[in-house]
RNA sequence: UCCUCAGUAGCUCAAUGGCAGAGCAUCCGGCUGUUAACCGGAGGGUUGUAGGUUCGAGUCCUACCUGAGGAGCCA
């Protein structure tokens, strides 16, 4: 049995291969079933006087998404779609698809509506397939990053018993007649694993229930969290631009042909390279407001603002240093200049966004007690994040990087509900 | 939560207030190299729901339902 993507290596050889029917393509005594697998696209040949009269009948009939397996000789051929042709000898039909109740979803043009209504089958096209490719390297770079990095794994709980930051609506559950939310980050946990293990990160799915209605929200989207105790803001900076190189990197050595499946230009992916630039976010308001912005210094930024500015670049860009006053509580003053917090977000290029937003945590224990008081949170909600900061204390910090809009950055995408098989949005939870 | 838009055949969409249509899909027929194949034919409708205006409503009005795009918030 022979995947598809691997039958270049099979020219001259008689092969199976298992599969679906993509389209059929008929011209007289002549047929061309299209197969898919899962790693690409096959076309297969059929001359009527070359086969039983039985197996050109059994052909014919195929309807799309008939699950089938085939066997037959592979040539090169430069008329097939992909460079390769199977002549098909033997077929054996898992199911047929009855034509009473065809595939609904027809290679034709649909409307997004439908295609979420149908995601359980929309995964199975080229586009979907393709995207969930990129995604599966993201991750893996990621992990295989950290890996390298020294870093250990300690996941976050998802299940949590107050909100972490305070400020993002939570869906709350039930918990044995307690109430618990889940989580919107695992950054306070991580932070207890860092002084822990030195280095550490969790990657887990992430619930806001915000009523968030863009074409960058999920309700549920999965977030890759690391915590580095002793870590300052530049090594934090240094840490989130080598982990996005090495994605990219990583996208470019494995993912071509899913890239192309996707019409995405590469060069933008491919100027990603160390360093990144650094703006202060005092910076990025003067050049913001000499592209027209409207925004004054204490606002955070807007999508249009994020969008201008990440346009001036060709590689994403990490703006440092926001008045301390737009962010979370936990987050470092800068000593040098209490009003602004030590924190970054990463810009994507071409619109893209926020992809990364991190900070050096707050180590001193009466500061943050005053930062709890000051944003009106039960000091009792955090004596476990308040312990931290008892025994062993240290300068540590970390970010958070959303895969989602990593993916729809990497692969082009118009909206991010297309970067998680099923995605969760405000107005759909099925399938 | 706010603003905007949409809902007509399985799908994508047309239809000046006046006979509800086309392409694709499905079925039948034709074609020995097709590339979302092409050509000919057939079947397929409670126009999102409930009211209202009108001689007459897919079309105009009101409410509701469902979804989409954007804003805010965020990764």
């Amino acid at each position: 049995m022979v995947a598809i993507a691997r039958l270049g290596e099979h020219i001259g050889e008689e092969v199976r291969v298992r599969g679906w029917v993509y389209n059929l393509r008929e011209s007289g005594k002549l047929l061309f079933p299209i197969l898919r697998d899962g790693s690409g696209l096959l076309q297969a040949v059929v001359f009527q006087k070359n086969v039983p009269p039985e197996l050109f009948a059994q052909v014919r009939e195929l309807t799309q998404e008939s699950s089938v397996e085939v066997r037959g000789a592979i040539r090169a051929d430069a008329r097939a779609p992909g460079g390769v042709e199977l002549d098909l000898r033997e077929i054996s039909v898992l199911q047929l698809v009855p034509a009473s109740d065809p595939y609904p979803i027809t290679p034709k043009e649909h409307g997004i509506d439908f295609l979420m209504d149908h995601r359980h089958l929309w995964l199975r096209s080229q586009r979907q397939t393709a995207i969930l490719h990129v995604r599966h390297q993201v991750i893996r770079a990621v992990r295989d990053f950290f890996d390298g990095e020294g870093f250990v794994l300690a996941d976050a709980p998802i299940l949590t018993p107050s909100a972490c930051e305070g400020t993002s609506t939570l869906f709350e559950v039930e918990y044995f007649g307690e109430k618990a939310y889940l989580t919107q980050s695992g950054q306070l946990y991580a932070e207890a694993a860092a002084l822990a293990l030195g280095k550490t990160y969790c990657f887990g799915p992430t619930f806001r229930a915000e009523k968030s209605k863009t074409r960058r929200h999920l309700t549920e989207f999965w977030m890759v969290e690391p915590e580095v105790a002793f870590a300052q803001l530049d090594d934090l900076m240094h840490l989130a631009e080598r982990l996005v190189a090495a994605i990219i990197s990583r996208v470019l050595e494995n993912s071509r042909p899913a890239l192309k499946v996707l019409e995405r230009d590469s060069t933008p992916l491919e100027a990603v390279q160390l360093p990144f630039p650094r703006l202060s976010y005092d910076d990025a308001v003067c050049r913001l407001q000499a592209a027209g912005s409207t925004m004054q210094w204490g606002d955070d930024l807007g999508g249009a603002d994020e969008t201008l500015l990440s346009k001036q670049f060709d590689r994403p860009v990490m703006v440092h240093r926001y008045p301390a006053a737009a962010k979370a509580f936990y987050m470092q003053p800068d000593p040098e200049r209490p009003e602004v917090a030590l924190c970054v977000d990463m810009l994507a290029p071409e619109g893209y966004g926020e992809i990364v937003g991190g900070s050096q945590r707050i180590h001193d224990l009466e500061l943050l007690r005053r930062r709890l008081e000051e944003n009106h949170l039960a000091e009792k909600d955090f004596r476990w994040y308040l312990d931290l900061r008892r025994w062993g204390s240290v300068p540590h910090g970390g970010f958070g990087m959303g895969i989602e809009r990593v993916v729809a950055w990497i692969c082009g995408l118009e909206h991010i509900r297309e970067t998680i098989p099923f995605p969760r949005t405000i107005y759909r939870i099925t399938p």
